[in-house]
DNA sequence: GTTAGCACTCTCAAGAATAGAGTGCTAAAA
DNA sequence: TTTTAGCACTCTATTCTTGAGAGTGCTAAC
């Protein structure tokens, strides 16, 4: 989508956009010269540069130093990605390169959400991460009870969208085998269905509690709940391909590579960037310091949320420079996210 | 320990020492005034230099250049690390914060391996590694067998150890929820107790099948054992503190550091690493490249296994730069894998 | 066997010189 | 009015040199 009635005339946005590929190419300040050689747009050069001059005035350009070519600002990356960046579609190989990553993987829900980074990572060149599903939208489709020892059982939570959470879930102490396979059946026929949201809930209410289940109801079967359905809201970070990183020029010294790996081996950090904003099933590029992450603020993130059941939602992204090729990078995105929730929609 | 009858003398060990203490600590070449200064050898500088020249010649020191310092040589560390260095025992600060670390985490198996990473990580300050036992060597405590849908079932196996291990399995179309639930008795009746790896051979041969399941067996139990014990033999490998080796001097360069990185993203080669060659219960250092790991060379692991559950064992290690202080790594690490052999122990 | 003394080697940091890239400005051309 | 050629100017990056400093190896004396 080009804009035609906007503070720039199409001059400049084509000089922004032949700025923004030849650097997204090379890595290097873009010249005058190198512009008039490599594209065809019937200026010479001196034209050309009045023209950064005033592009650069406007915020979209910078400069190294006195004697270097331009260099895209964050804003004018903004404005490439906004306004003039075409569709890249994903070539046939690709695309089935992501299939065939899939074909791969198990029904496993782990397994799947561990290849989807790896797929990202491996056909984007840069960092691939997954979010999964916050599980309290989940709905609850099994609960299974396992003893351990006198004090302790396992819990085991299936979701419907096939994901499992095993939870350490302490219990009274004379609670006997029966007995616990009686509140399993009675937890697995009043619960199962529900939003875990909704049963974390009534477990912690006892109105509700009682309004559930009713004459069942009774201090075990209390406890119990209210222990297994207790369970930090917590999503899984999955990533893969951060030694990417090594190959990219502006990453030469160790200082600017450190920062951004400290960041990484945050896992909690590395989430709430990927979800924080986010819109469901929007694709949204988030350049530079607009991230908002200390350590990344050479980085770019380009993520869409995926659906997996009902209204529930993941996330995936791809972390790369703020230099990136951004439109295969979003197509790439968009169709890896499109992928996944349609793996997630069959297997239902 | 000090052996006197050896290649050495005992000055030259003294000298040795000297100079791996010294490099430990500043990063630098050693020069023999350095020694003269720092240590009180009643040796002048002059016959330092004779003795560095000896070491070096027998292959325990290196020269940079003409007029650097020593260094000392992998060789040199070995000599160390067997028969130099003195055990330093851990003070009552750090085996608190080792014995806090897991105070705070849960009972959940998974939960205990991660934290043991962090721990080492946090108080070595270099890479801790955690590679969960082999499942094969466990004995399954129980086994719970939940629907997904009609060709597909969620096996929860429960391990004495207290891992838990969930594998998705399929199974004949026609397997009702009733006959399911009877399968899932027999299988916890005939197999509870038993090491996965036997389960696993019994699954696979039908001779033995008959054997144990005698008049219960039926195809379904076949095709749902087979299914279910099919599980490949992985351990999980949990890293913690990489980001640590950027503030390593040795590792300025970014090209040092990426060769590493590359490594450290293919957890199954840090599993082999770990691995390999481990005997039960005894600590180990790997110096250097004898850990035969490419891309590793400039780095050693201090490694020592730990008892989980009657003859099965995990392996836990730190990762840093040949240049570590060995006895406090060692000291950490033996004390760690200590701590978590008793935390399973007493949670049997 | 040990040590003082000294020549020698090598690194590292700072400075100087040079080439090259690229801009900004000005004045002429379209 | 817009575009362009030309040119001076600025800044970087590279190379070379130089000098200081660190540390050794060797020799001769203790």
């Amino acid at each position: 989508m080009r804009l035609t009635h906007s503070v720039l005339d199409s001059r400049k946005y084509a000089v922004l956009e032949a700025i923004v590929n030849c650097y997204n190419r090379t890595a290097e300040p873009v010249s005058s010269q190198k512009i008039v050689r490599d594209y065809d747009m019937g200026l010479s050069a001196a034209t050309l540069r009045n023209t950064m001059a005033d592009l650069e005035e406007l915020g979209y350009l910078t400069h190294p130093h006195t004697s270097a070519g331009r260099v895209p600002t964050e804003q004018g990356y903004r404005v490439y990605v906004d306004s003039l960046m075409t569709d890249q579609k994903l070539s046939r190989k690709e695309r089935q390169f992501i299939r065939d990553g899939y074909a791969a993987s198990s029904h496993d829900f782990e397994e799947i959400m561990d290849q989807t980074s790896k797929i990202l990572s491996a056909i984007s060149h840069h960092i691939g991460v997954v979010l999964s599903p916050e599980l309290h939208e989940s709905l609850l489709r099994r609960l299974e009870l396992i003893s351990i020892d006198s004090e302790h059982i396992l819990a085991v939570l299936l979701m419907a969208s096939g994901a499992v959470k095993n939870q350490v879930v302490s219990i009274p102490k004379d609670l006997s085998d029966e007995e616990l396979y009686r509140i399993n059946r009675i937890l697995n026929e009043k619960l199962a269905g529900l939003p875990l949201k909704q049963i974390r809930q009534i477990s912690q209410d006892p109105v509700k509690l009682r309004a559930v289940f009713d004459q069942h109801l009774s201090d075990p079967i209390a406890t119990v709940t209210r222990n297994t359905f207790a369970l930090a809201q917590e999503t899984h970070v999955y990533i893969d391909g951060t030694s990417n990183f090594f190959s990219q020029p502006e990453f030469g010294e160790v200082q600017k590579i450190e920062s951004l790996f400290r960041v990484l081996e945050q896992k909690e950090q590395i989430a709430d960037l990927l979800s924080s904003q986010q819109e469901p099933l929007g694709i949204q590029v988030l350049i530079g310091s607009e991230n908002g992450c200390e350590g990344m603020e050479m980085c770019s993130i380009v993520r869409s949320s995926y659906r997996v059941q009902g209204n529930q939602f993941g996330t995936i992204g791809v972390i790369g420079p703020t230099r990136m090729a951004y439109p295969r990078i979003v197509s790439i995105v968009k169709f890896t996210s499109q992928t996944i929730s349609e793996l997630f929609e069959e297997s239902l």
